[in-house]
DNA sequence: GTTTAATTGATATAATATAAGGTTAGGAAT
DNA sequence: ATTCCTAACCTTATATTATATCAATTAAAC
């Protein structure tokens, strides 16, 4: 019998600082297009450019990051023309907001649909993505105690990765 | 022998609707006054009409709310003159930032220090206030398997409370 | 009472986000 | 193929949230 919340998982953990961060884009890149597809979604060029941008790095990005980004291809971009793309890329799953930042980051599993725990560190910016149900639980457990209905749930966690914490590391 | 992480709580419940708030707010003041008092912070003119206009209502206020009530009273204010005060009731545990809404809530319990966690109702609007060690927790466990080290966690969950809920009300 | 530090005032501007209307491009219906 | 329709995009303007800087004032410390 398969037991209720199971599926507790690490949805993106933080990476090795080095590593082949190309084949981290074009595999979200191509998450993305498979998505799209079985969605019926338009993917493109300009929500695929933003998401690239995205994940550029492991880390959050700001919407006006992203215009930069955009104008430095030579695309002519207006705020608008990002926050367009965002809404589509969020409200697909692509990438979440990070409230406390003001910043998007791309999702690590855009095939399951989820709420989304970050933990953020504070030395190297990077965003490692959690779906535990043991956090959304609790959660939901005391909401529930005091006849509150949870929507949605915004955990945001700061502090300092492993790796960073090894090293005492300057920041990225 | 006390254990440990039994300091589980509901700092700020949700109010019945109708209840005398002006209670609420002078309580909120006293306790603030006697905080102040007791950790030798100056508590001016200023920072308690702040405090008093963040405790108007059980709901959030955003700066530019404050801003508003603020030259209502006649003050002449600018943005760093809510800013700044805001800044002096956060660093001393006297108001929370809710990061989900740019927005700001009355403490209830500005002895204790603590991070807190906050229901909002997307009805009446209003917010309530947590410090669940069991929520806490399981924050800081699975962040301990990942060697990640936990600074500071933002809960912020978004539903119905309980007298919306029943009453399917219009919003407040 | 004078000095010093903290607080507030004033002006300007940065950073984040949305509103509204027009234009274009691609697919569906004829 | 032409027309129509819709989604996507562009453009301009503006709303919202927040900070930097320096001057003036008030309160505290001596």
């Amino acid at each position: 019998m398969k037991r209720l919340y199971e599926n507790t998982d690490v949805i993106k953990p933080f990476q090795p600082k080095v590593h082949n961060h190309l084949e981290c884009i074009s595999e979200a890149i191509t998450a993305a297009d498979l998505l799209c597809e079985k969605e019926g979604l338009t993917f493109t060029p300009l929500r695929r450019k933003v998401l690239e941008l995205v994940w550029s790095s492991h880390g959050s990005i700001t919407a006006y990051e992203l215009l930069e980004g955009l104008r430095e291809t030579g695309r002519k971009a207006a705020p608008p023309t990002v926050y367009r793309a965002l809404e589509f890329l969020l409200e697909n799953g692509l990438i979440h907001r990070i409230e406390s930042l003001n910043a998007y980051v791309g999702c690590g599993d855009p095939k399951r649909r989820h709420g989304g725990q970050f933990l953020i560190c504070q030395n190297c910016k990077t965003v490692a993505e959690l779906d535990d149900n043991a956090i959304a639980r609790a959660v939901i457990s005391r909401a529930d105690s005091m006849g509150f209905t949870v929507h949605q749930q915004t955990v945001e966690v700061i502090g300092k990765c492993a790796e960073c914490a090894a090293g005492s590391e300057k920041a990225l």
